[in-house]
DNA sequence: TTTGACTCCGTACCATGGTACGGATGTTAT
DNA sequence: ATAACATCCGTACCATGGTACGGAGTCAAA
């Protein structure tokens, strides 16, 4: 197992070097020297950047990535912080979830409502999925 | 049912006016004037800006919105081309689904691990959760 | 018809999340 | 030991998604 130069980090998860050492003047990301000054790293911070780079996707901003991940490991913070703030990030994902959802239901009867004839396409709008339950009848 | 200026839409939209605008100029939204210049507007507008916000939380990108929303309004479009793009985005949705699945799991791990003792909060990383299939044992 | 609130438009500015540059220094294979 | 390559650091620049400004025109109630 040699060593893991941040070139190579960087290739294992996806991204430039450049972000790797923006995550970190951020403190998303230790950054761990040689006496020489230079940065060896470990497989935990591959799967650390692929983590912030999904949490992104998912429409999460870096300083809301940041308390994610700080919520496992700031020492400052007591059991019963963590379990709130878990708790709540717990429920905002149920939110996003449920929104997800509601746009998955409502591009499914647009599909469905395309299959169906050449014409009547624009009886659906996609943005009323937020306003009305929509359920396809197909 | 009195008339919609930008400033009635933008209240019931929850969003600014400039933001409004912002979208307008960017083509997520028509802008219907009067013929001494002023916009006026009906509730899908604001049903179509709650739309954007909401995909934005959900961490699609304005243009990736406008796309969506082109779907069943762009009259260029066949068919055959809507329904692909269609199933298309509810293949990324699911796929966003499923990684909130699994950051949920993680954290209700760690809620649950929060529950159990005073101390083995660090036993578990929340970034592991798009590595490694977690389970709950509580 | 005036007065105050709202809207018009263009332009400038801002925060977030990177991306690029470039000269110096470290690492590695020959 | 020297060439080729990677990494170091600071700084500058960039795209996206707004936000603010300010002078002029419009609307609506008194």
């Amino acid at each position: 197992m040699e060593k893991i130069t941040i070139g190579k980090l960087a290739e294992m998860a996806g991204v430039g070097v450049e972000t790797i050492r923006f995550y970190q003047r951020k403190e998303l990301l230790r950054e761990p020297k040689t006496s020489t000054g230079f940065r060896t790293y470990n497989e935990e911070d591959a799967q650390r950047i692929v983590f912030i780079k999904k949490a992104q996707e998912l429409g999460f901003t870096l300083s809301e990535v940041k308390e994610l991940l700080e919520l496992n490991t700031k020492p400052r913070l007591t059991c019963g912080t963590v379990k709130a703030k878990t708790t709540a990030k717990i429920k905002e994902i149920e939110g996003k979830i449920a929104d997800l959802n509601r746009m998955k239901v409502s591009l499914e009867k647009l599909a469905c409502a395309c299959d169906a004839s050449q014409d009547n396409i624009r009886q659906f709008k996609v943005q009323e999925c937020f306003d009305v339950g929509l359920n396809c009848k197909c």
